[in-house]
DNA sequence: GTCCAGGCCGCAC
DNA sequence: GTGCGGCCTGGA
């Protein structure tokens, strides 16, 4: 499975050599999936790679023909990447049964055929939390650069840049104390992270044993903190917990609901996630992945001039 | 200056 | 159960 291969990574100015690992895990749309909307301390590289952090290790990721090819970019040894980066990237079995299934889906068929390659990961479950408390009305680039903030303050440094640390756990956090991340320019959501922090550290919340638990004890686990709704619950039970069958409503993806599967305008976001998991089962975080991906850049474009969707989609005819 | 962003809470009705 | 105002703040 795992390749080998000679890499000069450019640090600081200084050339060091590192040997890389092939991951020949099927194709990997690195851009959609590590800087897509579900994690946020990846990095654009100038190369087109990404760098960030997959539990203790600073890695890149670049991809290759069938895969990716990780490299350490924290001078240690390569044992256990291979491993800990299968599991982050998720599986790939599901994401076959699903193209299959919804090739002709007149929204996932062109979403399946544009960005192909696009993956559901595996993250910790507390910096999963951490992130999407963060990203309650807020975007994206606002999202990562708070908690950027908070890894870059609090975490535990792990490699030669800034960004390359560990993500702090609740104790540490707790510490911080709200102040301290009202700071940081996380508003609002500071007391709702500290709280969050606290059910974590005394036990009240046992995040990896949500896991093994149903979807719906999960996330009736999940939703019982406070500045946890049904939404970012099911964000963290999609991107962290192994729950496929959750499926994330937004204003993004009610939109494409009622564009693409005809559901009434006056569907409220309770209505829509209920319908939506009865509709794609199993296959419910995937398909919603995919709409997601596909409307937000169908937005951005219409912004940019309304191009970039008809570039990305050929066939697709909007 | 205004408006909005991968929401949630508390409170009416 | 549905609807609405308020909440922080960075960027367009």
């Amino acid at each position: 499975m795992a390749g080998w291969d000679i890499d000069v990574i450019m640090s600081n100015g200084n050339s060091v050599t590192a040997e890389s690992i092939k991951l020949n895990i099927g194709n990997v749309d690195i851009e959609s999936t590590l800087d897509g909307g579900q994690a946020f301390r990846w990095w654009h590289e100038v190369d087109g790679s990404y760098r960030g952090v997959i539990g203790r290790r600073a890695l890149n990721i670049r991809e290759i023909s069938g895969g990716v090819a990780v490299t350490a970019v924290d001078g240690k040894p390569n044992a256990g990447i291979e491993h800990a980066t299968n599991e982050y990237l998720g599986g790939a079995e599901n994401l076959e049964k699903f193209r299959q299934l919804y090739a002709s889906d007149p929204c996932l068929g062109p979403a399946l055929r544009g960005y192909s390659g696009l993956r559901l990961l595996r993250q910790d479950p507390w910096e999963c939390l951490f992130s999407f408390i963060t990203s309650s009305t807020s975007n994206i680039p606002r999202i990562k650069l708070n908690v950027g903030a908070a890894a870059e303050s609090f975490g535990y440094s792990i490699g030669p840049r800034p960004p390359d640390v560990t993500f702090p756990e609740p104790e540490v956090i707790i510490e911080a104390g709200e102040n301290h991340l009202r700071e940081l320019g996380f508003g609002f959501r500071a007391k709702y992270l500290v709280a969050a922090a606290s059910a974590i550290a005394s036990g009240a919340i046992k995040l990896h044993d949500l896991k093994e638990a149903s979807y719906d004890d999960a996330r009736a686990e999940l939703v019982q903190l406070h500045g946890v709704g049904e939404k970012i619950a099911d964000c963290v039970l999609a991107f962290s917990l192994d729950k496929p069958e959750s499926f994330i409503v937004d204003r993004h993806i009610l939109r494409a609901l009622r564009k693409w599967y005809k559901l009434p305008v006056k569907a409220s976001l309770s209505y829509a996630a209920d319908w939506a998991r009865g509709h794609f089962g199993e296959y419910s975080a995937l398909a919603n992945q995919y709409m997601f991906h596909r409307e937000r850049l169908a937005s951005r474009a219409a912004e940019w001039g309304g191009v970039h969707i008809e570039k990305a989609l050929p066939e697709d005819g909007i």
